[in-house]
DNA sequence: TCTGGGGTCCTAGGACCC
DNA sequence: TCTGGGGTCCTAGGACCC
């Protein structure tokens, strides 16, 4: 029998730091930008389990942040430092398996055969023991045999904990949570099922729910059967190359002066092409999104005809989509811009880059190699 | 309390081609 | 004079995830 062993490190980034920091166990500890170090746009990136005893959330703004806890120790944020212990954690994983899907910086699933869900309990208490005493980083496992089920079964063992979910009990095992827990189910989307009537997992199976379902789409009918212990999941579990890649800066100030706005979509542009050069990526299409002081959002795209590398191309027309946007605005709301993203999409490998490629592939993203059947000539114009 | 930075996927209309 | 269906690409916006 297949199972997925879905494993969540807990609190990461803390728990990154707190290797480093012993004298800070115990204590609650915030990654993220210090509120104490005057104006600071920002949100809690990870909190430790203490901090979140006061209220303390990632993606909470660290103003609130710190006036629910004034006695935090804040931490900045060191993401190569995070992206090594990563790379330690995908280490051990693999001893386990060769099956090991990393979803994020922090989740990963991994993929065995076992007969039963005695052994495959076992199994997690093995990676569970491993990754905590050779890297003194926590983490929870859910297991089932479907990953969405072992996504939601891990979130329910936080922290530090384990929790199997046998086939025959899935649906038993869902039906008391909210819907919110399903991965997929958002803000939105939970307001929408609750005007309906449905607050947890199991009422999405009564009758009556079932076409009004139908308002959701495709969607509802995955809830649908989730809700009833068999979800849809595809057999393709592969994470290919990476299809866009971006740039984001929110402004110190919000502000609308054209020359300071173009000093930075520039900077933007320039950092993402060679991001993406460095990555062995061309890119064909740009995407400029400014979102206003009041968080609505603009967004103008446009594709270059053919895949360009090299910052030249980005800079350019990253400048040319800011000015429009930029004009557009001033015979309307004239907003103050409060943050600037320049995206690179439509990547495709760059010739005499299969190396590089190769290695990133198998640095985490394990799959289908991305040059199957598409050789790459110079010059080629691309499929259209 | 005043909200980051990095991504993915979906929808929907219009252009364009056969 | 009035009438198709299907497919792909481009673009804008939105929901969601970590």
């Amino acid at each position: 029998m297949r199972w997925c062993l879905y494993v969540d490190m807990d609190a990461f980034y803390v728990s990154c730091e707190l290797r480093d920091r012993g004298d800070l166990r115990g204590l609650p500890v915030v990654v993220g930008p210090d509120p104490r170090q005057g104006h600071v746009r920002g949100v809690v990136l990870s909190a430790s389990y203490e901090a979140r005893r006061f209220g303390l959330r990632s993606a909470m703004p660290v103003s609130r942040a710190h006036a629910l806890c004034p006695a935090a120790v804040w931490i900045p944020a060191d993401f190569p430092k995070y992206e090594r212990a990563a790379r330690e954690v995908r280490a051990v994983l693999f001893r386990f398996s060769p099956d090991v899907l990393p979803f994020s910086i922090d989740e990963a699933a991994v993929w065995v055969d076992l007969p039963s869900a005695i052994e495959a309990r076992d199994l997690g208490d093995r990676i569970q023991a491993t990754l905590h005493s050779e890297l003194q980083l926590p983490a929870s496992i859910g297991i089932s045999p479907y990953r969405t089920v072992a996504k939601i079964a891990t979130d329910t063992a936080k922290p530090a904990g384990i929790r199997v979910v046998p086939p025959n009990e899935t649906a038993d095992f869902l039906a008391p949570l909210p819907v919110r827990s399903i991965p997929g189910v958002g803000p939105k989307t939970e307001a929408v099922l609750q005007g309906l009537g449905i607050e947890t997992i199991g009422q999405l199976r009564t009758g009556n729910s079932t076409s009004q379902l139908r308002r959701l789409g495709t969607f509802g009918e995955e809830l649908r059967a989730l809700a009833s212990g068999s979800p849809h999941e595809s057999t393709e579990l592969d994470v290919g190359p990476p299809k866009s890649r971006s740039s984001d800066r929110t402004l110190p100030e919000d502000t609308r002066d054209e020359a300071t706005l173009a000093d930075a979509v520039r900077d933007l542009a320039r950092e993402a092409a060679v991001g993406v050069q460095s990555e062995g990526f061309r890119y064909e299409n740009l995407t400029v999104r400014i979102r206003w002081e009041d968080f609505q959002q603009v967004q103008r795209g446009r594709s270059l005809g053919a895949a360009r590398e090299g910052t030249e191309p980005s800079v350019a027309e990253a400048a040319r989509l800011l000015h429009e946007l930029l004009q557009e605005e001033r015979t309307g709301r004239n907003r103050r811009v409060r943050l600037l993203s320049v995206r690179l999409g439509g990547l495709s490998p760059r010739v005499g880059t299969q190396r590089r490629l190769d290695r990133y592939l198998r640095a985490g993203r394990r799959g289908r190699a991305p040059l199957d059947g598409a050789p790459d000539e110079p010059g080629a114009s691309p499929k259209r």
